[in-house]
DNA sequence: GCTAGATTTGAACGATCGTTCAAGACATAA
DNA sequence: TTATGTCTTGAACGATCGTTCAAATCTAGC
């Protein structure tokens, strides 16, 4: 990758830094500026508005954690493990590693009304890409033997989707408490476990 | 209650479905200054600033809330259909009836940072509160006998909320698909009844 | 070294933000 | 009616917002 294709990417991930954890309207485009260390005409130049940057923060957000979700398995004994484990990790350790504890696509989906319409659509169809990886992940998990011939991989990474959702805003309102929280996803995986 | 007293309210309630609608930051002075029908002077001298009048529309939200909760199990023939109906309503009719779907409280907690420690601490409060009455109306639940006697109304109502963060949110991002929405609340509660 | 094109700079724009306050409108008691 | 205290008005403030653009700087080819 050339320099200045790495220092596109660099700014980038600043820009998803703090548009992860103030949101979109919070982030102002000095703010930006003075984490890309740019100034406004380049930033303008190299990525458009502040829109356009918000719509690359998301996609830049969601390839991260794609990679995350697969570095997980990998590191794991199994697809289910890797699983868990990758829910574990958002949702105990988000609170200090990820900006808020809460995904930056659901965090723009509560925080953007129609006036944001294409970055509300952006965001949507970025979680069903995630979705749809849980998916996959569900169904070597059951060529491996770990689900039982009969689940319904796509119901059940909904039911993970929207698990995971509560999980992580519930733990933004915990304060204390990792236990409650673990207790909450072992429970969860139960669930999926029996199906 | 007086006509002053009357007109304050309506003005909260104003005020809260803007904020609720749009959240904190992309609501202005303005716009609730436009809602209200009342010109700034009159706003900051009856409410104080931004920030007091939004935690006074957090306080008139949960109040509502409680109230909603409290009808639903009225009206239905048990606690526990009480609270599913509740539930339901919520996600389901969320839509269209809640400004955005979610609840004003995870958007709040979602949408805030240490910037505003006191919203932030006033939100998850209320959130606490709203999960107090849950276990409430679980305990009903039990000594009505639609709960077996060795259920943790405590842990319970901690499930139920993490989970209706969840629906909520999940349902933000599907499109369609009411029947998927009712599939997930139908497990949850078969969960809760097991238990 | 010189020139032409691309990139970066930072001051500046108009709009809007939350908030203030002197001045006016109104209500109440004498 | 007049005086007095309360509430309302809306223009205005300084700050900050997203964005622009002419000028300065850098880069590459001859």
């Amino acid at each position: 990758m050339s320099a200045i294709k790495q220092s596109h990417q660099d700014a980038i991930r600043k820009a998803t830094e703090l548009f992860w954890a103030k949101g979109f309207h919070a982030t102002s485009m000095r703010n930006i500026q003075q984490a890309m260390d740019m100034r406004p005409g380049s930033i303008y130049a190299s990525f458009g508005g502040k829109e356009a940057l918000f719509k690359e923060a998301l996609n830049a957000y969601t390839a991260n954690s794609q990679a995350s979700l697969q570095a997980s398995v990998a590191a794991a004994g199994s697809p289910l493990a890797g699983l868990k484990q990758f829910v574990i990790d958002a949702v105990i350790g988000g609170a200090e590693n990820a900006p808020s504890g809460l995904c930056m696509l659901v965090k723009t989906i509560s925080e953007l009304t129609d006036e944001h319409a294409d970055l509300l659509a952006e965001a949507r169809r970025l979680l069903s890409v995630l979705e749809d990886d849980f998916a996959v992940v569900l169904q070597r998990a059951k060529e491996a033997g770990e689900l039982s011939e009969s689940s319904d991989c796509t119901r059940l990474a909904r039911y993970l989707q929207m698990q995971l959702m509560g999980l992580r805003a519930y733990a933004r309102t915990n304060a204390g408490g990792d236990e409650q929280l673990r207790a909450l996803i072992d429970d969860t995986f139960a669930i999926i476990g029996k199906s």
